[in-house]
DNA sequence: TTGAAAGCGCTAACAT
DNA sequence: ATGTTAGCGCTTTCAA
């Protein structure tokens, strides 16, 4: 049987209501609240949470829910959150949705009631299925933005664009893009920083059939972009590049000398040989930046303000990050 | 403000308690059944866990604890216990200590309240820290053991030694060994596999100094490896394992043929060039037979048996997986 | 089969 | 500055 505040405050010789005071920063007399806190020291006393959200209305705790623990992605996410969260002296939930929409909203739907905030990494949700959430529980989305939700999110199509940029500058003329599951947030991203790239000309983007954002996503691909002609790649994400990085080498095809590939999120850039030029995203940034926006809401929700204390939708820089899997077309030809 | 079972009651014409007996399968007739959880469903009732375990003294809910969950290894064990949670209709509390033993241990303190159990992968932390733990929660080990605990582990030693036999029978007669930080739990089993495999001779086996269980842990090692002159190489895990794959090549080493390199996990393996034989261990079968376990410890403490209900130290087994990363040492010197 | 009442551990009025 | 009291939402005796 764990340690009660009854028993502190029967062993510090007080009220229980005292014992509480004491403990968390109430109006006591400095003697008895060292007192109280020395005797909650000695016996280990840690307070009962649940017991404690009864009455104040707060969990004491965060969820958070991702789709895939296993893609370094959202593995740095949980990273980040799990920091933050920590800091705040707050354990957090974390589900893992296998990817699937059905599983993202019965996830929310069941850690709603024990948690002050969720934070939602949620690719496969309808914005109407998030709007819904939103409006039972306070909420930040992350990597996602649905207007008129607070989120935090990285600006993909920026990063996108500045990796056509510098292929173009290079020299390539026509590059493959091989997206990933299609119309998902990131996806949309992706498509905007290609069309700005591509407004001006001078240089052609084609889509390959999207695959899944894995490695083994990437080694499919290969093929159907070799097959194309093009010099340059784009590729979903680093896990499909590095894919893409294999399969091309059993084929033959050296990389950059042969084709250039670009990768994305820098999470496994410099595993795969050569290293990959990506665009760098503050995954781990991003989580933390999410745990404050939420606390931020939840105390805002807590005093019935009507208004949001602040700006609650956030975009992070990318940037590009060259290394040694991008060069000049045919490069080897050159005399 | 949240459905309570009050109010489902009330809209269902019962008492409160009636309504907790028809949703939790207590003893009510059929029909008053039906109809109360017909509210419920229609309300979205769900119950306040805190309550709830405010008076049946389980939270309804486990912890995860782990070392770093941007390590691959500890990703997969993660979802692996959070699959399997999912299943039994438990959240999980996930702490990622950054590899620091007080932080495991602080975590402990901080989790036992709030969960029915604990799931530990704590490589820093001491015996007597464990114990002590163990001492005032239902806790399994994963990855680690210590004697009169519940855990499950999988098979490093023998995956150690099947390696070692590996290169032996391809005639690798000196390996160097790329040892992960010291005095873990891990760590002690790949001396044990190497011990046994280097018993009857044959084949020698040197330490180099200890890395980071890193990526570039294993770049920083590399060239501690190359200045011995050993054809193979055992590295920690794949991390360290790749991580000597780029800079063996960044040093114009060629692998398979110039120097042979064994991972170990199978996490990353396949994502550096040459594919790594590693030895493979069953992470995410281990989360889930953990969560398996502690669920059968927990109801085992509630019935207060004073016996465990079963085998409490599980290990998995371990296997070799052969690729392109090993070959017979000097391959090409031959004619 | 159902309802009334007690109480889990804690905090927040209110009283002193 | 401290104690007393009430009650958060739920389950579980105990009666009916």
């Amino acid at each position: 049987m764990p340690t009660t505040l009854q028993d502190v405050a029967r062993e510090a010789g007080v009220s229980a209501a005292t014992a509480s005071r004491a403990l968390t920063g109430g109006t006591v007399s400095p003697s008895t609240r060292d007192a109280v806190r020395a005797v909650a020291e000695r016996l280990g006393y840690r307070p009962n949470r649940a017991a404690r959200g009864l009455i104040t209305g707060r969990a004491g705790a965060l969820g958070l829910v991702v789709p895939d623990l296993t893609n370094p992605f959202f593995a740095d996410v949980a990273k980040g959150v799990a920091a933050r969260a920590r800091a705040a002296d707050l354990p957090v939930f974390v589900t893992d949705t296998d990817e699937e929409a059905g599983l993202e909203v019965e996830a929310v739907a069941s850690l709603r009631r024990g948690t002050d905030g969720l934070l939602l990494c949620s690719p496969r949700a309808s914005d109407a299925a998030l709007l819904d959430v939103a409006d039972r529980a306070t909420t930040v989305l992350l990597h996602r933005r649905v207007d008129g939700l607070p989120s935090v999110v990285a600006d993909l199509a920026d990063g996108t664009r500045q990796a056509v940029e510098h292929l173009r500058a290079l020299g390539h003329r026509r590059i493959v893009y091989v997206p990933g599951r299609p119309s998902s947030w990131a996806g949309a991203q992706r498509d905007l920083g290609l069309a700005a790239a591509t407004a001006d000309g001078g240089v052609e983007v084609v889509r390959c059939p999207a695959v899944a954002p894995t490695f083994a996503g990437g080694v499919q691909a290969a093929d159907l972009v070799l097959a194309d002609g093009a010099t340059a790649v784009l590729a979903y994400n680093d896990l499909v590049a590095v894919g893409l990085l294999t399969r091309a080498a059993a084929r033959g095809v050296r990389v950059p000398d042969d084709l250039s590939v670009v990768g994305h999120d820098d999470t496994v850039a410099t595993m795969g040989h050569p290293a990959l030029t990506t665009v760098a995203v503050p995954q781990r940034r991003a989580g933390a930046t999410a745990v404050d926006l939420l606390l931020r809401l939840v105390a805002a929700a807590r005093a019935s303000a009507a208004e949001p204390p602040c700006d609650t939708e956030l975009t992070l820089p990318t940037h590009l990050v060259v290394r040694a899997s991008t060069a000049e077309p045919a490069r080897r030809r050159r005399p």
